[in-house]
RNA sequence: GGGCGAUUAGCUCAGUUGGUAGAGCGUCUGCUUUACACGCAGAAUGUCGGCGGUUCGAACCCGUCAUCGCCCACCA
């Protein structure tokens, strides 16, 4: 039976000259797990510190963006730990709705197959099956980089627990009228064939080129039906500019400036849509910019944000022009069954035919585009379900603002302010089959039972009409973030009142990259705040992205993304740790560089070494934590003037290290460990060591006591790190 | 259109509450010193982006400009 951790390091490798890393780690970490320190010790009497991981997507394999977010919390829950603290890490797993279908649908493409060709059933199998062989992946991962984390406690989002948290978060949210339903322009992918929040609509770095389509509209004058405006027409027509000529097909207005003298005769007759040929008003409205193109603009309250705010203005028609997979619908008359991009073809060309196209110019401009697939987004009207973020963000705001949440670094309050000030309501459901069913079952007559499960809406049902119906639960799942949004207690056991939820929630710090402070850290303020009534954590550790050697962003697309086990296989686990910590400053981004890998791996070969020196001139191996050398004792004058100047510095850093630590400054810390130990301890202090050791048997004992001191010391400093 | 970040030694970056600048890598000079060449001893290198201000004193605080980058936003 192993007794402590120098033996087990014994037992592993033998304390030949370069530091093998490979031979240490492993073994290392297998004892500590089995010795059950990553449990958090049974002492009621002190606060607990806890974090619940960010939990990685079970898309595929981790890269060096979660590498920094473990070593991060690493460093925290195991200094906590050291500190005495009951310290709990809940590690777990997100299924990642929309990201994981993706994956999972490219491998059915390769057969030339689609979701719908497996059908729900089968097709979720297939999921979770993808889910299972990630999974293990990624809890090696986890473990090759040292996460002490609680592995009892491993959750998943789509586990039995968590849905039942998400089934009785909507429920309440729902009752208490928080989460409504109704048909609203949401953005719509047609690819994925599912509505996606703002959030999951992105725009390219650079604008893209497109064009500005102008275009005649002309007058209707008496029975005058006949769209058309030859060359050699006479007939007065209004030109309106677009970038987007196929929609003209769900136009149900032109506007102009009220004050624009060149229209002001124009507003309240009518005219003839071209292609179609339905007649729509002409309105005056004080959105249009009369700089921009002619001045007049076409209003398609049905595809359009501002144009849906127009015609909520102006009481206009909303037409749906778009099937769900973007081709055009029965509203499109003869363009129906095309696609949009085929439509948009065909109508520019039957316009030029038919007269009605003045001209053609070259327009930049940001396309929204579908985060998962980079398919070009539609807005569309839809029915879905959303919650009412407008209500729930004040809270938050509140929660930060009064310093109940507290976030690192300082700089990102205002952008989380900003962000929930101007919050709108949130799209929360999905047209995928990944992920939790809406718990909703509708009756013959469309009314809502919404229950925790089928019986419980069946019993319902019963209730409301007097009678046994039959109902059918909504086809949707909810936007994946919505399960995230309760990970601090979902994963604790809310909504059950758990010794777990009592002892360990709220949490201490929720650390994460700044990418996702509106996609999961104001999600979890706001639902936290609202379903458990305490803010999920204290501290919000936001890090920087981790960039490759030249400084550019990781990607796919880029092919330089970087396995951190490759990196542990090359470097060791302690110098990747000690990399992440110590080349990151919080909020900043920073290129990961394999001369600062190899920088950091030499210095754990100099642990090493310095402690084969150390152990090597010791009588024997002390067993005991207790501490050598006492602060009394160092004024008695036994000790040489280097002898004291070490342990002085030595008590210093340990003041530093723990300030450092307390304000969130990981990076300076380790810095200075380092420093102190390579610079001081090894190159100063055992060199001096070397000379005191000749002398007589009383120094020999003081410089042995003092060397273990100093070693052990700065060793215990640096776990959390390495 | 708003907001934010960066600009410090040749390169990549630190710099905790303002006290005449630091690390790694690189360069140069010595070292096969019995823990370590993934090493040791020593050396050189910076008007801390520009300008102005506050201060006894500023890389750090304030203003302004410049370059690069990021985020947010409904200009067709």
């Amino acid at each position: 039976m192993k007794q402590n951790a120098i033996d087990t390091i014994l037992a592993a490798a033998d304390l030949s000259k370069p530091y093998d890393a490979q031979a240490v780690e492993q073994p290392l970490y297998a004892w500590w797990e089995a010795s059950g320190y990553f449990k958090p010790r049974d002492d009621a009497h002190r606060q607990p510190f806890v974090i619940a991981i960010p939990p990685p997507n079970v898309t595929g394999a981790l890269h060096t963006g979660h590498g920094l977010t473990n070593t991060v919390e690493d460093i925290l829950i195991r200094w906590h730990r050291m500190l005495g603290e009951p310290t709990l890490w809940i590690p777990g797993t997100d299924h990642a709705g929309i990201a994981t279908q993706n994956v999972v649908e490219k491998l059915l493409a390769k057969d030339g197959q689609t979701r719908h060709d497996l059908g729900r059933e089968l097709f979720v199998e297939n999921v979770w099956e993808w889910k299972d062989r990630y999974h293990g992946r990624i809890t090696d991962q986890l473990k090759r980089l040292g996460t002490s984390a609680d592995w009892d406690r491993e959750r998943f989002t789509l586990d039995e627990g968590l849905s039942h948290a998400v089934r009785v978060a909507f429920k309440r949210l729902y009752d208490d009228g928080l989460i409504y339903r109704g048909s609203y322009l949401v953005n719509w992918c047609p690819r994925c064939m599912s509505a996606i929040s703002d959030l999951e609509v992105v725009y390219r770095d650079e604008p893209e080129q497109g064009h500005l389509w102008y275009i005649r509209y002309k007058l209707v004058e008496g029975n005058d039906n006949d769209w058309r405006l030859p060359k050699e027409s006479s007939a007065r027509a209004i030109t309106i500019a677009t970038t987007r000529p196929e929609t003209l097909l769900a136009d149900t207005a032109i506007a102009v400036h009220p004050e624009d003298e060149r229209y002001r005769d124009l507003i309240g007759r009518e005219v003839l849509l071209p292609a179609l040929g339905r007649r729509i008003p002409i309105i005056a409205d004080e959105y249009v910019d009369r700089e921009f193109g002619t001045g007049a603009l076409k209003i398609t309250p049905g595809h359009d944000p501002n144009d849906y705010a127009v015609g909520e203005r102006h009481k206009l028609q909303k037409i749906n022009m778009l099937n769900t997979n973007g081709t055009i619908n029965a509203a499109g008359g003869p363009y129906a069954g095309m696609d949009r991009f085929d439509a948009r073809k065909q109508i520019v060309a039957d316009l030029e035919a038919a007269g009605n196209l003045v001209k053609v110019e070259p327009h930049l401009m940001k396309i929204g585009r579908c985060e998962r697939c980079d398919t070009i987004v539609e807005p569309l009207i839809s029915t879905q379900w959303f919650l009412k973020s407008t209500v729930l963000a004040g809270p938050a705001i509140a929660a930060v603002r009064e310093g109940r949440t507290t976030i690192v670094p300082e700089r990102f309050d205002k952008i989380y302010y900003h962000w929930m000030e101007n919050i709108r309501d949130w799209c929360i459901s999905r047209q995928l089959w990944w992920g939790h069913r809406i718990p909703v079952w509708y009756g013959p007559d469309q009314t809502q039972f919404v229950a925790l499960d089928e019986a419980e809406a069946e019993q319902q049902a019963l209730q409301h009409y007097g009678k046994q119906v039959k109902i059918e639960q909504d086809e949707d799942v909810l936007d994946t973030w919505f399960s995230s949004g309760l990970w601090p207690f979902s994963t604790l056991g809310w909504p059950d009142e758990t010794e777990d939820l009592k002892r360990f929630y709220p949490t201490s710090v929720l650390e994460t990259g700044y990418d996702i402070l509106f996609f999961w850290v104001a999600r979890m303020m706001m639902l936290g705040i609202y379903l458990t009534g305490k803010e999920p954590f204290h501290t919000v550790y936001l890090h920087g992205l981790v960039r490759d050697e030249q400084g550019r962003k990781m990607s796919k697309s880029l092919g330089n993304q970087v396995d951190p086990l490759d990196l542990m296989d090359q470097y060791g686990t302690d110098a990747v740790r000690f990399t992440f910590a110590t080349s990151s400053t919080p909020g900043q981004d920073f290129a990961l560089q394999p001369l600062r890998l190899e920088a950091a791996r030499n210095f754990a070969n100099k642990l090493w070494n310095a402690t084969r020196f150390v152990i090597g001139k010791l009588e024997k191996l002390p067993r005991t934590h207790a501490s050598v050398v006492t602060a009394v004792r160092l004024h008695d004058g036994d000790y040489g003037l280097a002898d004291r100047w070490i342990l002085s510095r030595y008590h210093t850093l340990a003041g530093d290290v723990q300030r450092l630590l307390q304000a969130f400054n990981l990076g300076e810390a380790g810095r200075q460990i380092q420093a102190f130990f390579w610079d001081d301890f090894a190159d100063w202090y055992i060199e001096a060591a070397k000379v005191q050791l000749e002398g007589d048997g009383g120094l020999q004992t003081r410089t042995r006591e003092v060397l273990y001191t100093v070693l052990d010391g700065t060793l215990r400093l640096l776990h959390p790190f390495m």
